[in-house]
DNA sequence: CATGAATGAGGTTTCATTCAT
DNA sequence: AATGAATGAAACCTCATTCAT
């Protein structure tokens, strides 16, 4: 992607972070550096740039926490990579975090950029599945065990940021709130 | 409460289910089947609605959630009423239930609303902390334990929801998450 | 004219010499300790009520700076009367002095009040008149010279009030600046 | 100053002449051939804009009248060429001189504009005081008597215009107005 | 008469978007 | 490409005025 459409997404990122997605589109490239009109030569529309923003994050945040993964490992081992890689990419990157979390909820990014950001976490569905047919785990819907994940996640991550925990404690409560998932979800 | 200000906040929520906070007030207006500037006579800013839209529907739901709590029943009988009356009531409120999570992560609803609401919630922790001194439950900062449990809760509301469950099944998974949840956090 | 009507006057006077004649209507009937509706059952526009206060200001203050003036004394002891009854009064009635000035550049109020307020000081010119037959005034146009004396009594007003004079000083420079007057039209 | 604002800035003078400072800015805007949205790009709101006006005016004003005064002259010439260059101003800017007035009583106008505008004539403090010292003029307070000058100026112009007087008259009468404050003041 | 809620036209201001340079 | 002034639709909000009670 050039240059200067990433200038402005981070830009955008930062400002919506600050000031939700409302804020004006001439704020975004005065923040980025460019004028008014370069920005409209990036982003056909301020709609474009909000799915670009969500998209370049979702991709992002996918990439991390799965690039050193090794797929040949346990699922349980699989699981707490994919577990601690979130949670530490929300540490890392606190503004995307916050970003993507609010999108969601906007009613403002077109339905199609969620649809393609899903096909990322593909992999855990699919160890998912492997896990309850060895009986490890309860035979439940997909779905609705990737959705407890999601949210014991950002619980987790909530608790983490609010009470801006030290390394050490991260590490402590990515490991306890991994196990009271896989405790809950086990046979 | 007065009439037509129920009136609004009903259009309002309505209306920021379907298209986000942005909605015109005068399209809530309208909906509400006022003239705008009524609208302004019981609200002095769209801030002002907003933040009584957020605080109207935290208020009626604990109302609805913690009505007929029988305080005397025994731990694990008190927070199964309080997880089922919960998902019940974002079931039967689909659009108070989205709106709270879309102002939630908003960034515009003004941070004392947040406050009051949270006060609704403290017999929850009340009781989770006796849990704890008698050792059935973790012993985990509260706030982390109702973060994971407001995160399982929107979980399987979304499940629901997303599937379209029937009473049945609803009754179903009500029971299932609360299991995984207690599973989860007991000692 | 009915009691209401000038509490209304009063609220008007009060609050255009706070705020200017933008002020609300609303906000003048509060004020005046009536409703809203009522101001309208007094007063048909709120031009109609700033006409009234505007003539109401100068038919009172005529009425004082010539009630007790001995139209058989000589020109000069008759000249001296209205301008320290013109001074006097200003002093006595801040606001209304105050909202005459402002009211009176303002582009609001309607050509025809001006005409009844004018005919108020018909003695002065009368008399002005006179001293130019017997020679002791200057022979100008009597509407340059009753603009003069105009000029320099609000002049005279102004330094009194921007300096905050007590009643010895205030005697003294109504005396100065009535000779100053006096002596530049003499002949 | 850039070409637009100026644009901007006469059309409001044009239309607060004929309708005073409450026109709309819309109004203000198509005047001067721009758009809504421009006036506000030169001008943050609409107050600005008005102090804008207030400031133009008087600075122009003091720029045309004290263009051409030769400061080594004695001091009742310095006078005169003030004097009359007021008048001659006031004669030549019509609507400039009407809005100046009103914008003078309006309550409106920001309180540091009038303060920037009474520096431009500090020269003539100065040359009275001088007056005073030689013992020309009365021992007054140097603000009484400017006040006093202003007065007897805004009266002269007030009858030049209401009388529609013609070249030759303007120059009669402001000889004859300056003659009447001169000898009023002088000892 | 008195009231004050309701009205809606109209005001100021914002902002996504365009376009000439 | 890059710019940023210009645009004008549309947002929020105000307020004179009406009218049912």
């Amino acid at each position: 992607m050039n240059d200067k459409k990433i200038l402005i997404i981070n830009a955008a990122i930062q400002l919506f972070a600050e000031e939700g997605v409302g804020v004006p589109t001439a704020k975004i490239a005065k923040e980025a550096g460019v004028s008014n009109g370069t920005l409209f030569n990036y982003f056909d529309t301020k709609q474009n740039l909000i799915d670009d923003v969500c998209f370049f994050i979702a991709e992002k945040m996918a990439a991390e926490i799965f690039v050193d993964l090794d797929r040949s490992r346990d699922m349980e081992e699989i699981f707490f990579h994919v577990w601690s890689a979130y949670i530490y990419w929300a540490q890392k990157n606190l503004l995307e975090y916050k970003v993507l979390g609010l999108l969601k909820s906007s009613q403002i990014v077109s339905e199609s950029v969620f649809k393609k950001i899903d096909n990322f976490f593909a992999v855990i569905d699919e160890n998912m599945e492997q896990g309850i047919k060895d009986n490890i785990i309860k035979d439940l819907p997909l779905d609705l065990l990737s959705e407890i994940a999601r949210g014991q996640l950002d619980a987790t991550v909530s608790y983490i940021q609010s009470n801006k925990l030290k390394k050490a404690d991260v590490d402590r409560f990515t490991r306890i709130s991994f196990e009271i998932y896989v405790k809950g979800i086990s046979v």
